[in-house]
DNA sequence: AGTGGTATTGACGCAAACGTAAAGGAACGT
DNA sequence: ACGTTCCTTTACGTTTGCGTCAATACCACT
């Protein structure tokens, strides 16, 4: 299985983190390795949150954002009493990411045009660059 | 023309910031307003310059990163000397960009997932209840 | 028993990105 | 002349997200 448990360096090593933020996301209770003896050991589960603690960051989100999305993805075992209020959270959530990417395509586009124009302008200098 | 100047709380009110923002990020070379005596009075310009801001805090950008970006688009005056360090900064921000969306689109894509299981779990309930 | 490697819990430090007074200038109406 | 409103600078305070010791503990060798 990859149910494989990992040490703290092994995690480190595996997704380029240091000792102290593993243990300052678990401190914020964004994640929640089994202790043995003293020692952390983290299971696949805390792999799967660490990713999305680590994507959720590369998007601007703060770390208490983030927590609230990780709770999104935590159900599934408990009671369906609160998924009404959760699933509404979700669907903004997704709205709110999908007017990112467009935003984010925008952007795209328009630093491409820039750079566009400034091959050309690279051109014309070279030109001038030989003709001299 | 749009060419019309804005106080700081004209801006503070169109782009939702507060003035010790704006004042800060003037302080940090990102926007550079008129003086008028005393008073600062942004120009479109300005205004262009902190729409990108915003939009970069929006994707976890640092200040200083973004920095770097409202250079690219602040050519097209100075010399050309150092503009293909610039050029090449350029294109690993976008390279770094799209990997973002695509990487956008998959955790879209998840999160969908996410979703349809949930409304799925939400009808077996609704079954229930009206068969009782 | 001593040495080395790895982990753990504090505790303090620090840069980024502002918030928040404090104190004062400039323009305006009355 | 006075108060009000808006702006200014200066400067200290705060939160977030970790970095960096320091002291301690566990385990494996030798």
């Amino acid at each position: 299985m990859t149910d494989q448990l990992m040490t703290i360096r092994e995690m480190c090593d595996a997704f380029d983190v240091t000792a102290r933020t593993l243990r300052f996301y678990e401190q914020k209770e964004l994640i929640s390795p089994i202790r043995e003896g003293q020692k952390r050991l983290y299971t696949r589960k805390d792999r799967g949150r660490l990713k999305l603690i680590l994507r959720g960051k590369r998007f601007g989100f703060s770390l208490e954002e983030i927590r609230q999305l990780l709770d999104l993805y935590s159900l599934g075992d408990g009671q369906t009493t609160q998924y009404l209020r959760t699933y509404e959270i979700a669907q903004k959530h997704l709205a709110d990411l999908e007017a990112r990417r467009d935003e984010l395509n925008d952007v795209i586009s328009d630093l491409k045009e820039q750079l566009q124009w400034g091959e050309q302008r690279l051109s014309q200098i070279n030109e001038k660059d030989v003709s001299a």
